[in-house]
DNA sequence: AAATCATTCACCCGAAAGGATGATTTGAAG
DNA sequence: CTTCAAATCATCCTTTCGGGTGAATGATTT
């Protein structure tokens, strides 16, 4: 970051060296004011081009790989009509459970869960958990 | 695109029609070149960060959202122990593939692929291959 | 009041997954 | 040449899933 503003002030200040060189050399009365502003708007709109590449490109961030906030695409959660029993269901499938274990954890009996479980995959259009979850994760409903 | 570039050329005409209206009324005796050409450079660069950031932003792809850089943690593969074999088999059971696909998708048996499955579970201290794929992606292993 | 929907639960059955164990082959490392 | 890990396949057995179907209850909407 300190390097990219570096290396910005260097490039400008070479351009307007240069240019300036170039005005009192040969250009002043042979090229007109608009190509001369037409050079140096090129000239910067490229280094502009380069500076906002270099500030806006994400920095790795190896112990959060993929935290950062995750918001749940309610619109699409609406489309899909999934519910809220459905989208519990759908989470804890997702934490890796077995449906008996998220029957014990609803406080619903297994059947329920798997009733649960099989609307939610027509709803994503699936018919394995793993791929449920998968589209589930496409389709920003969980993270 | 096209409109970004539309909405570039205007703004350039505009810029450069601003700058001469100014230069030929209020400034050209009152500031210096240098200050001119600063001028010039701060607005093309900041008119070049925002074509950069339309021109480089990808367009929403509807089925991976978040998509972007995903780099595999080299360290821990090595460190779980993971075969190229068993991250094969990671990889599609990750996509919602049952065994039986895994097994034609890799032209093995599907013994061998549960034997993989299985190495994998224990390298990966999971029993269910949902739990699997969430430890994976834990560990970055799989995007 | 009637229709609709979410939630709950049940039963049956076949497919898929998982656990345990053993065996063969092959290529790389010592 | 031996040793070892990886990859391959097998068999047996248990558990979990998923599909199909049916049904009761309660809340909301029409």
């Amino acid at each position: 970051m300190k390097r990219t503003i570096l290396i910005y002030s260097l490039v400008l200040a070479l351009a307007v060296f240069l240019l300036k060189t170039l005005e009192y050399r040969f250009l002043f009365r042979q090229l007109s004011a608009e190509i001369y502003i037409g050079i140096i708007g090129v000239l910067f709109t490229i280094l502009g081009i380069w500076m906002g590449q270099k500030i806006t490109r994400k920095k790795k961030v190896f112990v959060t790989p993929q935290a950062g906030e995750f918001k749940v695409n309610e619109k699409i959660l609406t489309e899909t009509g999934i519910s809220k029993r459905e989208y519990e269901v759908l989470e804890l499938m997702a934490k890796g459970l077995t449906n008996q274990e998220i029957a014990d954890k609803l406080f619903v009996s297994l059947n329920t869960v798997k009733t649960h479980a099989s609307n939610l995959f027509i709803k994503l259009q699936s018919n394995r958990r793993t791929q449920a979850i998968q589209r589930a994760k496409e389709l920003q409903l969980i993270p």
